[in-house]
DNA sequence: AAAACAGGATACATGTGAGGTCTCGACTAG
DNA sequence: CTAGTCGAGACCTCACATGTATCCTGTTTT
């Protein structure tokens, strides 16, 4: 921890923290450019560059070509790249993703139905409506994914919410067919057999029940990480 | 996802996960230095450099100057830093880390229970034969977490180590002082209360008791998370 | 005389800075 | 609506600073 703030590139994230709390700089503002920093820190460009690239993969800032760089809105995604590049390295198979993505989940549906407001109910409401009722199979997935999300934010905890967007980006990176696969097996139908208990135990915030019935979801899924 | 494979400092990451994969480097060794890596990847030097400060950051390897760049012996840190970061950038509180270890480590003592060798049932014997006999909190303290960490390791899923792992980083950066406190209060046989069970459900493999003994133990250390 | 040690020169690694070209995107003048 | 301009990040090159390991050499020790 000592020798990480000797170093050059940590005076700009030490910089933006700063003028964040402070105030002077607001989720969605941009930031100094590079070359402006320049001036402002003293230090050379490849320095501000490298820490902004930290910041970049931390998700805590957004950098556009030819634009500038942004303080991210949200502050959900944050493992989601570092999780990228450590299942890039390691030998991580579909049945470790599935095994944390049932973990996650379950505590989500008890968590949510806990703590689901009546405006995320009304989201989720129409969600679910909506899927039963699609015959589209690329919609379908959308619409499915959409749901799980919705229960993630419902969780109300940011460190799980996190967890929960890694994995989904994990199953973007590697095996984003999933969906798609048990859609095709299975028909569209899957969607309201595996949401139907779900919904309705969160809805009435029955938050046994809804661990339960994503319990079984999981379940029937679980082929599909092979 | 379609943007970092665009960008030129992934391909540093994707030739070190290739040469790791094929056995040309392994862990502990160094990797070729950034003016040969020009050469070998023929991108420019600041860009190998953004790459290997970010796998740096995610524990992935680790630089010494005037030395060089060495891959890392564990694999099992990647969003220890990340996590910090984060932690400290949003209102996270105890609440949630405890929520988050509640599921992680119920998770993780079911997965031990499957999958631990003989091995590792020998050191958490020793760890634990160990714990119950100590009378200084300091040592206890060391041996709870040790505990904890074996059976992590015996899940044998490299997502909830890190995930553990990075759990465990956040309570030691901003509230290490839990496990003091609860041996303060309820006294040193606390150790012995809480892991008995636990240990012996892991020991004869029992899944669903395992799981079972770690809800209870942390029922009890739930209010030292307030 | 041979071995062991100390110290300095050196080669090479990362750390940092300066400045350039290229590409992309927003903005604006027409 | 469109073309042109401007400023931003992406990337590269070169130069120098600084830290570390290693080897060479001279000296000391055995």
């Amino acid at each position: 921890m000592e020798n990480i703030k000797k170093q050059a590139y940590y005076k700009v994230i030490e910089y933006i923290s700063e003028e964040v709390e402070k105030g002077a700089i607001s989720k969605g503002d941009r930031v100094p450019s590079e070359r402006d920093m320049i001036e402002i820190l003293g230090i050379g460009r490849n320095s501000i560059r490298e820490a902004l690239k930290i910041l970049d993969i931390l998700g805590v800032v957004e950098r556009r070509q030819g634009d500038g760089t942004y303080i991210k809105e949200s502050f959900d995604k944050w493992f989601s790249k570092p999780m990228s590049v450590a299942i890039m390295l390691s030998e991580t198979n579909k049945k470790e993703i599935f095994e944390f993505r049932n973990m996650i989940e379950v505590e989500i549906a008890s968590l949510a139905a806990e703590r689901i407001t009546d405006e995320e109910i009304n989201e989720l409401t129409e969600c679910y409506d909506e899927m039963i009722k699609i015959e589209d199979q690329e919609v379908i997935t959308e619409y499915d994914l959409k749901f799980h999300s919705i229960l993630a934010k419902a969780s109300k905890n940011i460190i799980i919410i996190n967890s929960y967007n890694a994995m989904d980006y994990m199953l973007d990176l590697f095996i984003y067919d999933v969906r798609v696969e048990a859609f095709n097996n299975e028909g569209l139908e899957l969607a309201a057999r595996v949401h139907d208990d779900l919904y309705k135990a969160v809805v009435r915030r029955d938050t046994v029940a809804a661990a339960e019935a994503m319990k079984e979801h999981m379940k029937v899924v679980r082929k599909y990480y092979h």
